[in-house]
RNA sequence: GCGCUUGUAGCUCAACCGGAUAGAGCACCAGCCUUCUAAGCUGGGGGUUGCAGGUUCGAUUCCUGCCAAGCGCGCCA
């Protein structure tokens, strides 16, 4: 319909004889749905966008424009308003189809083909496998799911992704915080690092190791702490006294033994993080391991294809990557004095191989901690000669977690943290999705758990879910009084549905597919989620005023065909946000 | 100090890439269950959109400058 009248619109400007002659440029003909039913159905600012550059008054050039309006069955009226809009007023009937259209395509309803034959990656929640989730990363977890179905929604063929650090100095702390707190179990006494990794799951693991394998990995206490430098508690360099016991594990292990508790660690904590992101609803194409990548000499090709291009230089000992030329700050190592790679090397090899893979799009979400790393991927990409605008970074602020008016502290290396798991137990699934997805990405997000944990019953998601489960308690009820139900009677009565709430409702869904092309790519579930919200608020006011099941048959019909469409759009809003459509409460 | 992000009702957030009278939820007040689930509905109070300028028919939206908050500015990841 809105091409419709853009349609129509382009038809009367061509006949107006002075927009010709001047050759006014053609702005892209806006045309959106009205906010306010007194402004009809649609709405066009093209004669206030036109007014300008045709010298002449927005009122005016609208007369002049409606009056070279084709006209068109659907469209009843066409009024002038304003300091200049077209108000278009679209025939009833017209809009009582989509009940029909909606139940013909059922959850092929509001998908579209906009991304069609396009290939898109989306990489998300890719924490480090040190520990367990927490509440930031269930953000980022809701949130790029939630815009990869999206995106699948509309047409793009979707690759979610998780790249998983499983190479680096955080992962060898973290295979020495747990060889020390194995060294525990086993009875040595020693003062863990305050750098280590101090969460309760690394005692687990310690403990595990210790049951199955009793005191092969033992060192004694003596050998372990000899001539290491002091840790920060005791007026040390904390950086300095971990990385010395990572040395003296991997010595006094051996590489082979050293290797079996980087790996057990990796294991139990990445089966952990996937089980949970699972039972959070969601679920990956690829986990990308960032040691593959070190193994199979991709950075060094990666690398060496920036030296080509002339980008590396070496200063200091340390081999650098020019990005200030190609708009980053300043330039960044990408091999350390030591020789060993930086991160950054290796997130330059993994975008490098996303190109390669031939993604014409590729979409990193990271924490809002990170932004000032764009630049330097960007810059990186660039030097590959590939197109920087094929990357698109969505950044997820931190969630700010309150307990009433307590502050939750958060530190990963301290163990201090709630967990994605814990809030799932405390709130549920649904709730916590939810609640994530229903605010901007980049909005700052205070998270009160007291309140998330106590008023559950007033969290939103239940409103939606109710509004669905009602639908489905009126058909259950349709059941047990043996009615009857008529599927074509109600299709061919649909003009019964005349009451305002009824014409509101109906509008509603015919907004649907707009509102998911936009919230796809816009990169907004939030979207979506209002306006499911809207529409489960608008089922329970027309619940709450009409009843359904009544006598007369084509009514009766009609309504449960248009709650039943409701039911299609809701559940399939719901499925997209990954939200269960529970069907009684 | 520089950079990025954010600032909207008491609180948490919307506002369709510049549109018409800035909207919801929570909280507060007053009503609605012998009728399809009251986890619901109806009504009410609540605002100088951080501040000051600018751009134009029109600004919460764009530009500039301040103010405030968060984050970033490693041969960490």
């Amino acid at each position: 319909m809105k091409q419709k009248i853009a349609q129509l619109l382009i038809q009367a400007i061509e006949k107006i004889d002075f927009l010709v002659i001047d050759g006014v440029d053609m702005p892209a003909v806006a045309v959106e749905r009205s906010r306010d039913p007194r402004h009809g159905d649609y709405a066009s600012n093209l004669a206030l966008t036109l007014a300008k550059q045709a010298k002449i008054n927005p009122r005016e050039l609208a007369a002049q424009i409606i009056a070279a309006l084709p006209s068109d069955p659907a469209v009843v009226k066409v009024e002038l308003a304003g300091p200049g809009f077209i108000n278009f007023f679209i025939d009833p009937n017209a809009h009582h189809s989509i009940i029909k259209t909606i139940h013909e395509l059922g959850p092929q309803f509001g998908l579209s083909q906009v991304g069609a034959g396009k290939k898109i990656q989306v990489e998300f929640v890719s924490a480090n496998p040190t520990g367990p989730l927490h509440v930031g990363h269930g953000r980022g977890a809701a949130y790029g799911s939630a815009v990869a179905n999206l995106l699948a929604a509309v047409g793009f063929q979707v690759h979610r992704e998780y790249y998983v650090n499983d190479a680096g100095r955080q992962m060898d702390i973290l295979a020495t915080s747990i060889w020390l707190r194995y060294l525990e179990e086993c009875g040595e006494v020693l003062s863990f690092p305050c750098n280590a990794y101090r969460g309760e799951y690394i005692r687990e693991i310690a403990w595990s190791i210790h049951k199955d394998a009793g005191f092969e990995y033992r060192r004694p206490q003596a050998l372990v702490l000899e001539n290491i430098p002091a840790d920060e508690a005791q007026g040390g360099d904390k950086e300095v006294h971990i990385d010395a016991l990572i040395e003296r594990a991997k010595t006094l292990l051996g590489p082979k033994l050293y290797r079996d508790f980087f790996q057990i660690g990796l294991d139990t904590i990445l089966d952990d993080i996937k089980q949970d992101l699972h039972e959070f609803g969601v679920d990956y194409q690829q986990w990308f391991s960032e040691r593959t990548l070190l193994n199979k000499g991709c950075v060094e090709q990666a690398l060496e294809r920036l030296r080509t291009s002339g980008y590396l230089y070496q200063q200091g000992g340390a081999t650098w990557f020019a990005s200030s030329r190609l708009g980053d700050e300043k330039d960044r190592v990408v091999v350390r004095e030591n020789g060993q790679y930086t991160y950054f090397a290796s997130d330059i090899a993994y975008h490098l191989n996303k190109l390669d893979r031939g993604f014409d799009q590729i979409i990193d979400i990271w924490g809002a901690d990170h932004h000032g790393y764009i630049p330097r991927v960007k810059a990186a990409i660039k030097a590959l000669g590939a197109d920087s605008d094929k990357l698109t970074v969505l950044l997820v602020q931190f969630a700010t977690l309150w307990r009433g008016d307590e502050k939750v502290p958060m530190s990963t290396r301290a163990g201090e943290f709630v967990t994605l798991r814990q809030l799932r137990g405390e709130v549920g699934k649904d709730a916590a999705r939810f609640f994530y997805v229903l605010r901007r990405s980049e909005q700052h997000m205070d998270f009160d758990l007291k309140l998330a944990t106590e008023k559950t019953n007033e969290n939103p998601v239940f409103y939606v879910q109710y509004a669905y489960a009602r639908v489905c308690s009126v058909l259950r009820q349709l059941d047990e009084k043996n009615g009857q139900r008529n599927w074509l009677l109600g299709m061919e009565n649909l003009d019964l549905l005349s009451a305002d709430l009824e014409i509101q409702l109906i509008h509603s869904l015919a907004r649907y597919p707009e509102v998911l092309e936009k919230a796809a790519l816009q990169h907004e579930p939030h979207q979506l989620a209002h306006y499911l919200r809207e529409l489960a608020h608008e089922f329970h006011t027309y619940y709450n005023s009409h009843q359904f099941l009544v006598e007369e048959a084509p009514l009766r019909d009609a309504r449960l065909n248009l709650i039943c469409a409701f039911k299609h759009v809701l559940g399939n809003g719901l499925d997209l946000l990954g939200i269960n459509k529970p069907e009684s409460m």
